[in-house]
DNA sequence: GATTTATTTAGAATAATTCTTGATAACCTT
DNA sequence: AAGGTTATCAAGAATTATTCTAAATAAATC
């Protein structure tokens, strides 16, 4: 993997040591919020809330799906975690709280994080952004060589 | 509104001036279709599918929902009509073929198209991009005014 | 004009997410 | 540490956007 993605493995640390001051004074730092939020981190996949929820039932058997999806908007409204939609399929979840885009890979559906050129956007006067979406689909490098490498 | 952004009046011209042709040869140019994809035209507000039904069917009246999202998607699959997804959101059609990116006004949820700077993805070698999405949220020029203009 | 094939319609089905309600757990006060 | 307050959780129902299904219709072809 090369310089300006990140793979599962190496995407670079974004969570503050302590969970507890991040997730701010209005909201709790409960068993759920903490599992959801540890279970993301170890994935790195870009997971739906259905997947981490398999996940963290290993850990907190009793947990709800209701509950995955509330920890996750409580994750997301505290900034820790950000919320990834990517045309209509079901919302991903990234922990990876430095401003990156995402590639989709119509082949194999991995979602990569991806860096963003330093340029700004050309809006005209008066607009104030307050969040910048950007995501990319094609072919990732190993599937362009794998597509290559069957019909030559 | 100025330089860089398109008026619900003033989006460039994307039709090719005859649909029959654009839709290409592996779909009919029916009723519906010409009917969904004129009052798109239309509109310029990137409306949602069902917001698209109920004004075509001031045209046609028999026309059915699942019609209005068959049309669209046709429109799409052949080119002629963007699908935009904003967050969890129902998707909206545009028929703005250029190169753009979307606004999305947190005040008054107008979407403005807006250009993408002309700088490039960093991608590292390898990946290949058959399509970019760009998102903005935030507040557009009239709302910060009046935003402003309620608070001193 | 008959035949083939795509499209439309209406309604059922699906999938992701949100909502509701009562139970539980965390925090705060004393 | 007990009691009170409020946030959070769990389970299942409800909602919403969208897709699917099957029969009817319309377009294109022969």
């Amino acid at each position: 993997m090369s310089r300006n993605t990140y793979s599962t493995e190496t995407v670079p640390p974004t969570a503050p040591a302590v969970v507890g001051f991040a997730l701010g004074p209005e909201f709790r730092l409960t068993k759920q919020r903490r599992e959801v939020y540890d279970s993301l981190c170890e994935q790195r996949n870009h997971p739906t809330a259905t997947e981490l929820f398999i996940r963290v039932k290993e850990r907190v058997p009793g947990i709800s799906l209701a509950t995955v999806y509330n920890c996750l908007e409580t994750l997301t409204h505290s900034g820790l975690v950000r919320q990834v939609n990517l045309d209509r399929g079901p919302s991903r979840y990234c922990p990876n709280l430095k401003e990156h885009g995402h590639f989709h890979c119509e082949s194999c559906s991995t979602i990569y994080d991806v860096d963003l050129p330093d340029c700004a956007m050309p809006l005209p006067r008066g607009y104030v952004v307050s969040r910048l979406d950007v995501s990319l689909r094609g072919q990732c490098p190993a599937c362009t060589k794998a597509a290559k490498a069957a019909r030559p």
